[in-house]
DNA sequence: CGCGCCTCCTGTGTGC
DNA sequence: TGCACACAGGAGGCGC
């Protein structure tokens, strides 16, 4: 389940290993993977061969990777996507969507994708932010965050937190495990209604949602593998920090009370019903 | 337009 | 043992 510090996670290791490369051959192995690039399959290849990768760019879980054509590569790793850099020569993965290889002949770029609700397109001059991503706010770590206007954005909703915590046009990055981190740290109830939050307790939320993303995004720098970038988003390193995630009937590390799981926008939702009491 | 529900997808776990 | 089904959930799309 990639968030922002699994994607972050890759987008520091893929920088690391295809800056600077260029394209010498893509193959598609699975069409639903580019359903996203509209113009087909040919038309992706022919857009990435024989150009240069000049940079691995994020906004809130998507990643983007500008060309030296001027158009950029867009990919979204979804539920169960990872970008993984392989030997030329390794067998391909059971779920392998695409697959670059470069002139140099190093390590290939294969998106691998399970559930293929991840996928890749071709943004034509996409550069500095692609249009298909612009309504993607920027994520709580972006130093450009105004902290001022999305509490008024917010608290000007007639929403529940948690739905607004997920809104990835309000505030992005936050997928459904740290919001329920976030949430169990600052002791509320997901449904609490964002239009009665005050100005101090949305600033309490916001430092709860950087601290857990700052902290995830430092152990999933620790499970990040040399050879390849490691997007496994099930990762035991930072299992052991979740304090609400998965824990019901658990007791809650603050005060002891057994955790309950409800279910909320279709998924799984983890609180303390003594810390975190549902609003009336 | 804001809000919230539905759908896409496949592997795993569970219960009968 | 095998089958059926719930569940995992990011985000676009659509209906109200």
């Amino acid at each position: 389940m990639p968030e922002l510090p699994e994607v972050e996670t890759v987008r520091t290791g893929l920088a690391k290993w295809v800056t600077g490369r260029t394209i010498s051959s893509v193959e598609v192995h699975h069409p639903r993977a580019i359903r996203r690039h509209l113009p087909g399959d040919a038309h992706f290849v022919a857009m990435l061969t024989g150009r240069t990768i000049l940079d691995v760019s994020r906004r809130g879980k998507y990643l983007w990777l500008p060309l030296d054509s001027g158009d950029s590569v867009i990919a979204h790793l979804g539920m169960s996507g990872q970008l993984l850099m392989q030997p030329a020569d390794a067998e391909d993965e059971k779920h392998l969507r695409v697959c670059f290889s470069f002139t140099d002949g190093g390590p290939q770029l294969r998106f691998v994708d399970q559930r293929t609700f991840g996928g890749l397109s071709v943004s034509e001059g996409g550069a500095e932010l692609p249009d298909e991503i612009a309504h993607i706010a920027r994520d709580p770590m972006d130093p450009l965050f105004d902290d001022t206007a999305f509490s008024a954005r917010l608290r000007g909703r007639h929403t529940e937190i948690k739905r607004a915590l997920l809104d990835q046009t309000l505030i992005s990055g936050v997928g459904n495990i740290y919001a329920d981190e976030a949430l169990w740290r600052a002791k509320l109830h997901g449904a609490r209604p964002t239009d009665k939050l005050t100005r101090p307790a949305v600033a309490r939320l916001l430092q709860h949602v950087r601290d857990v993303l700052g902290e995830a995004i430092v152990a999933g720098g620790t499970s990040f593998d040399e050879l390849y970038v490691n997007v496994n988003g099930e990762s035991g390193y930072f299992d052991r920090s979740l304090n609400a995630y998965g824990r019901e009937g658990e007791p809650c590390k603050r005060c002891g009370a057994i955790m309950r799981r409800e279910s909320f926008m279709n998924r799984s939702s983890f609180s303390c019903p003594r810390c975190q009491p549902r609003p009336r």
